[in-house]
DNA sequence: GTATTATTAGAGTATATACTCTAGTGAGTC
DNA sequence: GACTCACTAGAGTATATACTCTAATAATAC
């Protein structure tokens, strides 16, 4: 593997382990047995390694959430979705912990991640609409979907960090992929009013999968992970 | 003013106007005109203010969420709740945004945020419950209702954020407590579907106050604020 | 007044951090 | 063999950061 790649694969690994604050570019390239120099003839700072990564991460969000418009939608399809946005989250779950500082120090990838969002957002109000139109859920206005889809854009993007605070143990270490679907849960509980009668038990059934096991926030987090 | 509290002060104002990550000891001593060694005499290091801080924004909240229970709930009892957290999230903004970092550094923060977190999320439970008892919302099970409750939970908390990565401009400067509290319009819309018939009227009024005015996304983010 | 205590200034320190600079090395090309 | 050029090592730098130490001053108690 080319070392540029490297230092991505690496970088990626350390700031979902130890958050991006906490990752310094010698840390990186430590962490490869490399010179900080070699780091820095292939990336001109800390920032483009970051940007790079962020690519990535539109790309794959990008090609999970295109919306097939020449059928209609089924309740796998959802289920694909919330999986697969899950599955996203995790695999670059450093990102949303230090958006705002991350934003802050690159405008490209502000402006970026700005233009990201919207097109999510309208996926997730296209998925609604698209339920809609499969009977899965009651149709609803433009207004209230959009509202809606916020909230679930609001959710899906926010469970890990409660999920993170939540816990009695270091938050970095201890957190599994499993626990992160639980989100799925939470989302789900957003649509269950708006489900058709034909579906709710469906529907439900799906839900009851991804739910909470124990009293999660009541652990007494003995951090044995890891 | 005391030192010590003038130290809380300018800190709190510092964090919140360039994020506590951007903000050092020395630039706290310097603010306000002191010697880093005055600010180190009160207060044992960066973690031990940020605490103090905390436990101020605990007994705001705290404070706020506290609920009657010799009455019944009325919809202004709701929109106080609304209106205080969403002050309180201003007043304490930099709170949020750099959680699990914070968290991750002061495990005695760690642990009182966690209970925070759980009296918050029962007392918002408990709203639901007594405005159903109210007739405001349908009442429903006790699973359903923290569901929901974890779910505003989210959106309250990870409003803000959420207004941040949208602007185009520089995050930290631009933002208005009004902006700020559209989040109430979010929340609403959860609630939505739960309203009886008897109150759904007046909800959806109260909500209309709260609507965003433009296309916030769609902005240009010129940055003139500040 | 004197003793004690609380408060403050300000220079200083150890460490870390992002990043630079110079001097290469080795694989391919002609 | 000379030349190129992508790539790499590793020492080095300017700056920042959290925090310490000593000495001095102000406030208070007796």
């Amino acid at each position: 593997m080319k070392t540029r790649d490297k230092i991505l694969l690496s970088s990626l690994e350390l700031f979902n382990e130890r958050g991006e604050r906490n990752v310094t570019t010698n840390h990186i390239a430590a962490h490869l047995a490399i010179s900080p120099g070699n780091l820095y003839y292939h990336f001109r700072n800390k920032s483009d390694i970051i940007y790079e990564i962020f690519l990535e991460y539109e790309k794959l969000v990008d090609f999970y959430l295109d919306i097939p418009e020449d059928r209609a939608m089924t309740l796998d399809d959802m289920t694909f979705y919330l999986e697969s946005v899950f599955d996203g989250l995790w695999s670059y779950r450093f990102f949303h912990r230090d958006l705002e500082y991350l934003l802050d120090s690159d405008q490209r990838l502000r402006q970026d991640y700005r233009d990201f969002t919207n097109r999510c957002l309208a996926s997730i109000s296209r998925i609604f609409e698209k339920l809609a139109e499969a009977g899965i859920i009651e149709p609803q206005e433009e207004d209230l979907r959009s509202a809606m889809s916020l909230n679930v854009w609001l959710v899906i993007t926010n469970w890990m960090a409660f999920l993170k605070t939540a816990h009695a143990a270091e938050a970095s270490a201890c957190l599994t992929l499993t626990e992160l679907k639980q989100g799925i849960y939470q989302v789900l509980t957003l649509e269950i009013p708006y489900l058709t009668p034909a579906y709710r038990e469906r529907v439900m059934a799906l839900r009851e999968k991804y739910r909470p096991s124990l009293h999660e926030l009541g652990d007494t987090g003995t951090g044995v992970c890891k």
